[in-house]
DNA sequence: TCCAATATGTCGTTGTACGACATGTCGTAT
DNA sequence: ATACGACATGTCGTACAACGACATATTGGA
């Protein structure tokens, strides 16, 4: 498996998605949320992304009981989430050693 | 100012500049160091950045007193600086997001 | 019945990352 | 002397992600 940067629409998408199983407008609205209202992903960011994490496979179609309008859930898979794991992890790491380089000099 | 996702090259950039003044190499390999030897920037990538980082004034150059060769510096600006704080409390604020999301559940 | 919110998707533009390529210097071992 | 690896800076083309704009359709309420 190799190193991969996620970026922060499809981290958020990933996070959003770990939760529970969501559709797309649900993910839009919950990212916004999550994010205090600063990241307000567009359609295109949002379905473009889903077709890739879909391509692969880290995310699956999932059939909600409601399937009255056009919805369609989403749901991390096993693989998906472990990825995310990795990734979240990274990101901790990295805001270690941020804080490192930033502290102020001397003993 | 606006709401600005920093990729992880420039983050990384930025960082190896926040310690003290460096020149290309330098920041080449000090962010092999700092990443644990995962991320090895190409030199593509880190003289576009760097190009990016001067016209937007984050960074500037920086004479060293030690010039005998081709070598350029670059340290960061108080505005290039004050930019990196925010930017890692973004990324704090994310971290604490996702643990939240990937917690499990209950109570 | 009009309108906002819900809901999904495409398309073209823009910008970034990155590998490949190009060039040159310095110090050291042969 | 010279060859080589590390040091050092840069350009170019490609591939791809992000995003705004656009297109469409449904549902519930004022």
């Amino acid at each position: 498996m190799e190193a991969l940067p996620l970026s922060e629409p499809v981290l958020l998408i990933l996070l959003s998605l770990a939760e529970r199983p969501r559709h797309g407008y649900s993910i839009l609205k919950n990212v916004e949320e999550m994010s205090g209202g600063r990241v307000r992903l567009s359609t295109g960011t949002l379905y473009g992304a889903i077709r890739r994490l879909l391509d692969g496979r880290w995310i699956e179609r999932f059939k909600e009981d409601d399937s009255s309008r056009g919805r369609q859930a989403y749901r991390l898979t096993s693989q998906g989430r472990q990825i995310l794991r990795q990734e979240v992890s990274r990101l901790k790491q990295l805001t270690r050693v941020a804080s490192l380089c930033m502290a102020p000099k001397e003993t």
